[in-house]
DNA sequence: TTGTATGCGTTATCAT
DNA sequence: ATGATAACGCATACAA
């Protein structure tokens, strides 16, 4: 069904049903006829085709998010903040998960730049690769070009609107709280090396045990993948080879998860013979044992930002919101005598 | 920057330039012209407008997806699952959020119909409601009607192609290996009564208790959400006021988790105390301690499994894809002496 | 093989 | 207030 047949049904012109159906800003179309067609639509159950209007009007309803893994729960919240603030704005969202595969980014992003997305939202943070981030940076260029604009979660290193979440600041947070709690010798799973937010949230740790004057010991930060399995590992690694050490912190949730699971597997008591920490307190991981001392981190609240600031009146240059964290201390690092 | 454009730049005309770029099936274009055509195009940052060539072909490249909480980690792995899938069929996905408010289900329909998606994936378990499930019959009709296809994960009662998760036996199998494992007095946190997964999960595994001659006892059945909360709450209920029972089944892993706190919270031991079993066999759960008894439900293969019912060539009647649970015994549930 | 011309469904401009 | 008509950017049937 198309906007002329329901014209022609409601015996009008195709320029008074358009005016009719949309309705837009000065609706001037007198009651009767606009009655009759919408009588004629709903009989014929006429819907408009988006595309054409899309053509049309010159914009389009759709907004893009592109996420590293959209299994995992920390881009699954940040999606369903995306959802949320996309759905007020009346969008529709394209989810294009890369799983993982930096290469893919710049894809997604040709992708939507060819469907005229609205606005791009990219979450999940950069990797020190100044030559994928530089076709991103050119990708996302092209986009902002053909009319699009651009919202970031993580760094702020190109060039657009970007959502900072505090790594750095709330990792020395969570580092000052523990050494409040007497914990003196650390260890931490400290994720790629490449991996910004790993680095962020290494560098705010170890640089606030530093200024309390316990830094790390030698060998007491191991490096791995930033998922399950690389706390997991990186543990092991701990564990077996590296020096004694009260506490460790994972950087990121999942990882800790993963830590927990090595140290039981070693007949490591959690957190009686070594304590653990983590970050973004993930609402899933809640209720594992031992209840996990993390940093809180507004996940949807973060895609609900995103949105907004994706959907702004676009500055003459980059805006930066920050999102703070909020240390949350449970069972997983008990005070220490 | 459009074709016509493109074409000029390249001295051809705009047919040549579109057969150039496209290249679709018989490529008839001489070599030189097309090369001029690519270059000018790589000159101008061309990109191909999607909307325009979604009208003038008459086809869409996106796929809807419709799931009751992006943020549920259920939802997310086949969410996982399709996204693979339409990575390969050259797909876009419109992702859609309900945040388990079935009245938004036929309103994403609806618009997934203006966008004219080739097809739309319905994730969730249908509930209990002719009138809700009635609508959603009609707008998915209307989508279909407009050229569209369908295909439904859950239960096979919208006359549309499904993925159809074994949840009725596989809660049979779960209850004959518990059985198995010398566990007589079962409970079921069972979720809303309305909700056909649930409802599915916990007659399966009544059935074959009760064959089994060890149904479980009056009151040993409690309902509530199908969340963490629910099963928090509906193990409270049962652990207070409910007959003393040796297994918690709850209808899910996530409320098997809430289940598990609960239970923490009032000092109840598991597994000593009562054994707690889940189903789904959600990944980011799988480190909790105790680690849980549950059944193995390949999401991310029926999310693919979904997309790839969903394109394939329409037949004549609804067809059904069966996948099965694995049950998987773990730490929660250990042998009974 | 290439070009011309038409149509896709809608909005917006311009008369009336 | 309403209607005729020209865009919008592209694919394709048809003609050359």
């Amino acid at each position: 069904m198309t906007l002329s047949q329901v014209a022609r049904e409601a015996g009008v012109s195709l320029a008074t049903a358009s005016r009719a159906i949309n309705g837009s800003a000065n609706r001037t179309v007198r009651p009767d006829l606009r009655d009759r067609v919408l009588e004629a639509a709903e009989r014929l159950r006429y819907s408009p085709d988006a595309n054409a209007q899309a053509m049309a009007r010159g914009r389009t309803t759709s907004l893009g998010l592109i996420v590293h893994d959209i299994a995992d729960p920390y881009f699954s919240s940040i999606a369903a903040g995306v959802g949320l603030a996309a759905e007020r704005a009346d969008l529709a969202v394209t989810l294009a998960s890369t799983q993982h595969d930096p290469s893919r980014e710049p894809r997604f992003v040709e992708l939507l730049t060819r469907q005229r997305a609205r606005a791009i939202i990219v979450a999940g943070g950069r990797r020190d690769d100044d030559e994928a981030n530089g076709r991103m940076r050119e990708a996302l260029e092209d986009f902002r070009h053909s009319g699009g604009t651009v919202a970031l979660i993580g760094q702020p290193l190109l060039d657009v609107d970007t959502v900072v979440i505090s790594n750095r600041s709330s990792s020395a947070d969570l580092a000052r709280a523990l050494h409040e709690h007497g914990y003196r010798r650390f260890g931490v799973l400290a994720g790629p090396t490449d991996h910004l937010t790993a680095c962020d949230r290494l560098a705010g740790f170890t640089e606030a045990l530093d200024e309390l004057g316990t830094p790390p010991p030698e060998g007491a930060v191991v490096h791995s993948a930033f998922t399950r399995d690389g706390g997991y590992e990186a543990m092991s690694t701990l564990l077996r080879q590296g020096p004694p050490v009260e506490l460790v912190f994972a950087v990121n949730d999942v990882m800790a998860v993963g830590a927990i699971a090595a140290a039981r597997d070693r007949g490591t008591a959690v957190p009686q013979d070594v304590a653990v920490a983590g970050f973004d307190d993930i609402v899933t991981l809640r209720d594992i044992t031992p209840a996990l001392t993390t940093v809180r981190v507004p996940l949807i609240e973060v895609g609900i930002a995103a949105t907004e600031l994706a959907l702004a009146a676009p500055g003459d240059e980059p805006r930066l919101v920050h999102v703070g964290g909020t240390v949350v201390l449970r069972e997983s690092t008990p005070p220490r005598g």
